[in-house]
Parts: structure tokens; sequence; C-alpha cells
RNA sequence: GGGCCGUUAGCUCAAUUAGGCAGAGCACCUGACUCUUAAUCAGUAGGUUGAAGGUUCGAUUCCCUCACGGCCCA
């Protein structure tokens, strides 16, 4: 039995790589200096006339090789750096008999070093005349196909740099993607917030209603909990006088994987005191105007053949509200169970019966009314029960001053006045802790140590998540979370 | 967890109707070619058809199980 299924042509490559060793080539050379890139060079000829020619100024430039054009005793070549391509050309002439021999063995895939000056061609393009080739590594396995790139879903992702490779939409939507954390950042820190990282590993998790994934610390012989969210560290650093902090941070749930869910994931959480949920309202359409204006050009976006607009008002609605106008349900039983129960099994909907009515309401309205919130809306009034660290509606004690924003169908945004009354939230996390026990186990943990925080007082504030893979999906006109994330969760392949 | 679909050469895809020698383009290899850009021309080579089992004289094709993936639903 063969211990590796190698094709004739990784075969043929290693041979040829054993060739050139043989001469004395060394293949993996580190000490190769660039002066330009891709982009430089464009730049700096952008302007030059038409007679730039071999005698004009020398570049020396370094990339991957993704085409040959050979010609017997010439070749064009197009190779790529990190600001893009360029197409060059090698004459035996040029470079000499022993070079051109050389270059000759060389392969799409490898890596060169070049230099030349540039000329253009007699259909225009500007090509780099080499008069010197570097070998700087050589490739053993073939690139994908130049035509039709890479396009099983699969590779792609289990072999992103073969995506990124040959796919410019992949590459550009993961560029896309760090801007617009740029973006993000920049806002933040020009509103005096304070950038900061709290523990991936609590001993406790919380902040978020999810399912954790455990770890094992050996020494302390204690098992550890993988974040489901940041929210009662950042809230422990505004006790400590942060008024405004943020974390970029990936956090981790232990559920199913979907188009919309990836088991690790990256959300923003900021902070700021002396505010309340409508004024986070009102810095949530700001942000949202700020990334779009810097990443995208436009307030209006296209997201999966919708129109979203980004630039107008942003509506808002209680959750009753929409659940009425949306979700059809007759406001006399919004505050009957049974009612709604009945009402979501008449549309073929399952209710767990042993949920207090605050869940079932929120269920009823991912249910009916999220998917039909396409434009940006913000949905506030969520009951007390699902809501365990946010502060009370100072009329309506059944619910908290939260809101959730949906676009295109989809929860994107979670915040609320931040409940700073030490005993009210010891309170709601004993009734967590009923939650769990009667079977909810997403239900929060009891955290002494946040409810003794909270009793050194924390001013008034308000506090919001949002799901930056969701956001770049929304500003890429991805389908799927797997599009924005480089290395999205795979079962292994069993190939190895 | 359920439903539907997919997995064939390094890559992109045929062939499955009704079971009958597994095909092409690009890439690779050989040869020709000093302005091509999906270069062109000629030739060669490349396959345990995702894995295991079953039916059959004969299976990429039909049946069963499994693995991985995609879409939809929960």
């Amino acid at each position: 039995m063969k211990m590796e299924n190698k094709s004739d042509i990784i075969e043929q490559q290693r041979e040829k790589l054993l060739n050139l060793k043989n001469n004395n080539v060394n293949l993996f050379p580190n000490d190769f200096k660039v002066s330009h890139t891709v982009k430089d060079i464009k730049d700096a000829i952008k302007n030059s006339p038409d007679t730039v020619k071999e005698d004009g100024p020398s570049f020396v430039v370094a990339g991957r090789i993704m085409a040959i054009n050979m010609f017997g005793k010439a070749a064009f070549i197009r190779f790529k750096d990190r600001s893009g391509q360029l197409q060059a050309y090698v004459r035996k002439d040029k470079i000499g008999d022993d070079a051109y021999g050389f270059f000759k063995q060389l392969d799409i895939g490898d890596f060169a070093g070049l230099s030349g000056t540039m000329f253009k061609t007699r259909t225009g393009e500007w090509t780099l005349l080499v008069y010197k080739l570097t070998l700087l590594c050589k490739s053993i396995r073939p690139l994908p196909e130049k035509f039709h790139g890479l396009k099983d879903p699969e590779k792609r992702y289990r072999q992103r740099y073969l995506d990124l490779l040959m796919n410019p939409d992949a590459r550009d939507i993961f560029v896309k993607r760090s801007r617009i954390i740029q973006a993000i950042r920049a806002f933040f820190l020009e509103r005096d917030f304070l950038e900061v990282e709290t523990p991936i590993m609590q001993p406790i998790p919380g902040g978020a209603e999810a399912k954790p994934f455990v770890t094992h610390h050996n020494a302390l012989d204690m098992d550890l909990f993988l974040r489901i969210a940041p929210e009662l560290y950042l809230k422990r650093l505004v006790i400590g006088g942060f008024e405004r902090v943020f974390e970029i941070n990936r956090s981790f749930r232990n559920e199913g994987i979907s188009t919309q869910h990836n088991p690790e994931f990256t959300m923003l959480e900021f902070y700021q005191s002396y505010s309340d949920y409508n004024d986070l309202m009102d810095l949530t359409e700001e942000i949202f105007r700020h990334v779009a204006k810097e990443v995208a050009g436009s307030t209006s976006i296209t997201y999966q053949g919708h129109t979203i607009e980004i630039g107008k008002k942003w509506q808002r609605m209680k959750l009753l509200s929409a659940l009425e106008e949306f979700g059809g349900i007759d406001p006399d039983i919004l505050n009957d169970k049974e009612g709604l129960i009945e009402f979501a099994a008449s549309k073929g909907h399952k209710i767990t019966k042993t949920w207090r009515i605050g869940k079932v309401i929120t269920k009823l309205f991912d249910l009916l009314v999220e998917p039909e919130l396409i434009q940006p809306t913000f949905i506030t009034g969520y009951p007390v029960e699902v809501s365990p660290l946010a502060r009370r509606n100072d009329t309506d004690f059944t619910i908290t001053d939260r809101f959730e924003l949906f676009i295109a169908g989809r929860e994107i945004a979670n915040g609320f006045s931040e409940l700073n009354d030490p005993d009210d939230q010891r309170n709601r996390f004993l009734q967590q802790v009923e939650d769990r026990k009667a079977g909810d186990d997403e239900a929060h943990f009891m955290d002494k140590e946040y409810i003794k925080a909270l009793e050194y007082g924390m001013p008034p504030t308000a506090g919001e998540g949002i799901g930056i893979d969701r956001l770049v999906m929304l500003f890429t006109d991805s389908a799927s979370i797997r599009e924005v994330i480089l290395f999205p969760h795979m079962k292994p392949s069993g190939n190895n």
C-alpha cells in the first residue's frame, strides 16, 4: 500500500525541483529585496510618456507567477503581488542563454524576483522588460485552472489560500472586512472610547443566552468556559472608571452551524456611561452610516436583491406592535400565553409550554416578524424575562429599556440601558437559575462576583453588541457567513 | 435533527436517459514559435468515478450503509 496517492504532476514538479537543486540553485532564498510593488510601478509610470523604454528607470519587484505564454525564445508572464498583477516580458537575448534555460524550468505558481524596465506592448499594455530573474520559491503542487479558478465551496473553505489566490471576489471580501473593522475602531477611538481585551476563558460564562464550550485548566484542575459574550467583564471596567469601552471580540457558542452561525464569531461590544438605549440607537445609525461611507461609498447598499437604505432615519417599533402589524396577532391574546401558543401552532410552529410568556412572545417574534424586517428597524420593549441584564422600563415594569436591530430579516445588534441595581440583578439571576433548573440550558448562571461589583456602583450606562460577521455579510452582499470568515469551521475531511 | 442535491483526471465540467471499453478544455510532459494576454499549432501522458457492501455475466450508472459538502426547514 502506498503512503500517499501522488499524482504524476506532483512527481514531475518534484523532479524539476531536484534538478534545479542539483544544479546548485537555491530553491528557497531569503535575501531578495524589492524596490517597488506592482502598484508602485503602475503609479510611477502612470504619467510617463510612451517613450519609456529600455533606458528608463528600473524596478525590482517580486511575486507569484500566475501565467506563462511561451514563444520559444521569449515569453510573457503574468505575476501577482499583494498590490496587484503585472505582465512581464522575458527575452532570451535580454537575460542571456543560461538564464533563459533556467527560466524555462520555472512553473506557474513559483515565486520570482524580477528586475527590469517598463515599456508598452503593441496592444498598449504596460509591461516589465526583464533583464534579471531570480527564483524565490519553487512550488510543487499546481494551481487551480486559470480561467474557471476554484469553485468547489468545500475546497474554497478548506484551502482558503487557493480561494484567495484564484478568486478576486473572495479576496475583496476580506479586504473589505478589514476596512470595516478599521472604520469601526476609528469611529470609537474618535469618540474617546478605550479599546480593551477581556478574558476569553471564563469561570462563569455570562452576557448572553447560549450554550458555552467547556475547556479544562490542568494546573488548577478546574473547568473553564469559552466566553459567549464579554459583557460582564466590560461592565466591570465601567465600574472601574472606564466610562467608555469597547472590545472587538471573538466569542463562542456551542450551537448549530448554518449560513448564519459559526461556532466562533466576531462581535463588537461597547459601553457608554451617562447614556441610555435611545442614545445608542442614534449612535448605531451613526456607526452604520460611517461604515457605509468608508467602505461602500454610499448609504444605499444592495443585499441579496434588496436595496437597503442606511441613510434614511431608521424605524423604531415596539415588540408588541410589531407582532400585531407583521405577525397578524390579535392584541387581545398578547398577554395570554395559552392563546399565543395556540396561535403559533396554527401557523405550524411548536412552542415549548414551560416557557414564561416573555420567551413565548420573543419566539413568536423570531418566527413571524424577524424575516419581514428588511429595512433597518429597531425593535424595543423586550420582556424582562428574556433580558436579565437590562434595566427595567420606568413606566412598564414588565419590559426593559432594550432594543434589537434587524436588517435584511436578521438580528444585527442588541443593546440596552444597563441594569445597575444590584438587588434587581441578583433577583434576575435567581430567576435565571430557576429557568435553568426547569430545563432551559441557555439560562444565565448566578454570578456573585458580578453582583459584588455592581454593589460598588455602576454609573448609568448603556451598552450594545453588534455582530461583525453579519455586518460584513451585509456590506459584501454575502449569503453565507462562511464567505466572510477566513477559515470557517469544517468537519475534518477524513483525507488526512 | 429532517428534506432535497452533490462528490468523476491537479482544476472546471461531460458521460447516468434504458447498466455495456470513462471523455473534453485548461494545467502537466515532448516539439514548433521574439508582442501574447483563456496565446496558437502538433503529439504524449494522466482515472480504485468520495468509502465500504449488495444486485448483475458486467455498475460512474440500480439498491443499502457511511463520510464530507451545498441549499432549505427545525
